[in-house]
DNA sequence: CTTGAACCTCCAGTCGCTAGAGGGATTAGG
DNA sequence: CCTAATCCCTCTAGCGACTGGAGGTTCAAG
């Protein structure tokens, strides 16, 4: 059908040229076709299944995960609580690294505050860093 | 002073034993005296210097920022504007990541609310996947 | 003095790419 | 048909920030 280059599909799909090698190279993307002089040649197929990557990738699910649900994508009849659960594992973790990241921009936000501009030996950004104790929130490792 | 071992310095900073090796070996972290039988022994210094570098991982800084802040806090009559730019920069990731990850969220919770618990096929979480026109959002990568 | 925990070095692996070297294929224009 | 520009090929190594294991040595308590 389509009969895509490597470089027209990385332009389709937004995923770089040496990205899509080495989904390939991982076994995420099915080998393609080759030229004659062994140049890969994608079909719709491919370029579907790079969309699914790639939209996957972007919700931060990781490559596991994908090379789950496309295995399930395949076996349209099974139930769909494998992907559920994924999927809400995933919720899960954003949920939590948000948490996080509000705590962190919280106590960077009090440091940038505090900042007179003066002298490194007064600065609250060094100080804060060098004694957590001048924290209230608890930001803990992310 | 103190004179910590290395299991003593992890465990009173959070920080796991092949970590602390890890910060010395890429020069984060100055190099401990040695026992007799080369066992590295850690003093009050050490353990302050531990404790910035843990604290400023923890608000998601580089170790390459967290390299020119501890230069900068060995200079305590400088002007503290490098550290007030470095700290800004962070902030100004942190709220970006911020964005993205609600966008993230919000897609996720679409996708895991209107799964109905069926087969594959008419699987929300899996039909989003495969058309990104599913989703209102403009989730890009993070 | 013995035992067992803690320590040592070195190397390899994680995750998801990204970049470079050194070459071959394709394609548009003349 | 030839050439030049652009693409593509494989292979290897590197990023950040760790983490783990193998195989051997040292320390501290009893």
């Amino acid at each position: 059908m389509s009969d895509l280059s490597i470089g027209a599909l990385s332009r389709q799909t937004g995923v770089k040229v040496p990205t899509i090698r080495y989904y390939e190279s991982i076994g995420m993307l099915d080998e393609p076709a080759r030229s004659p002089g062994g140049q890969r040649r994608y079909g719709a197929a491919h370029l579907q299944q790079l969309r699914f990557i790639r939209h996957g990738r972007d919700l931060g699910f990781g490559l596991d995960d994908l090379r789950a649900l496309q295995g399930l994508s395949r076996q349209p009849d099974r139930s769909c609580d494998a992907a559920d659960r994924i999927a809400r594992q995933q919720l899960a973790d954003v949920e939590r690294r948000l948490a996080g990241l509000r705590a962190v921009r919280k106590e960077l936000k009090r440091m940038v505050a505090q900042c007179s501009h003066g002298v490194v030996d007064e600065c609250h950004v060094i100080q804060t860093l060098s004694d957590h104790g001048l924290c209230d929130g608890d930001h803990a490792r992310p």
